[in-house]
DNA sequence: TGAATATAGTAAGCATGATTATTAGAGCGG
DNA sequence: CCGCTCTAATAATCATGCTTACTATATTCA
């Protein structure tokens, strides 16, 4: 085999990324955005740097992200009234629609990624991309407990 | 739980890209520069389109990535005796030396990678992978035998 | 042979992601 | 209160990756 696995990992993750866009193309969405849409959902007025930390990416990734979602009229930035330096992000009417409309994609996409895996294995591939990804990330081990 | 894998997929493939071009900033090569220098030790003289297949990414990402190695004199291009329109892509002595030196932070970027996961744990990791991959191939299964 | 089609590579333009540097405001210590 | 430091967001710049469109060359078929 002598597959290498960070090789493996991107192609795997690109070709998640390709097969979502092909289906959202004429929605005019990106995996990435909708991935922003959807933490809006469950953390609605997230500030940017919040979402950065859930996202794992860094802030100005964030910041751009959020400049073409709000030029689309997906989201919205909100002044937050505790710190004149951050703002409120919060999904518009048509962001939380879109989000709807996007969720069978994503169910889609990883319906097809994922055929031919059992419960069981499915679990595990999540469990141990988990563990890689806490070995990976800047946090140290105490935060991540910290954030369950 | 709830994790949802496409989301994971692309954050450990995105850290993990990260934890190369950390280590390897001072060389000043990233790790697709160096995924592409990998594979032109084991296959010298591949076209631009063969490299594309092998990285599964389109072939104006591999034009533009042979563009800046040649500019940084790792890789040279070479017609193609048989064919006018094709390029046969070598290293150059620079480029061989390269991936020697660049071996080692592959190799320490994986072990941080997989730190606590055992044998069994990473081949299993490596085949659902494998397996995801094959699922979200462009290549007919037909061609994906023919492969291996 | 000569037209239709297919393939190798490139150009333009966009989104994502990074680093480095900057601005504005928050927060703390003296 | 004032200065030092930290933090939220952004600007500039680069590499990767995509789609669409184009050129040049090969190949195929009537």
């Amino acid at each position: 085999m002598e597959e290498n696995l960070g090789t493996l990992l991107g192609q795997v993750a690109r070709m998640l990324r390709r097969s979502f866009d092909e289906r959202a193309r004429d929605i005019g969405v990106t995996r990435p955005q909708w991935q922003v849409l959807s933490l809006l959902r469950i953390n609605p007025g997230s500030n940017q740097g919040a979402l950065a930390e859930m996202l794992e990416v860094e802030p100005i990734t964030v910041a751009r992200m959020i400049d073409r979602l709000q030029d689309a009229c997906l989201v919205e930035r909100r002044a937050d009234p505790a710190d004149r330096r951050a703002w409120r992000v919060h999904l518009t009417a048509k962001g939380d629609g879109l989000v709807d409309k996007l969720m069978p994609f994503g169910q889609a996409t990883l319906e097809a990624a994922l055929e031919g895996l059992d419960e069981d294995e499915r679990a595990q591939l999540i469990g141990a991309l988990a563990r890689v990804r806490n070995n990976l990330s800047r946090r140290t081990p105490v935060e991540m407990v910290a954030h369950g």
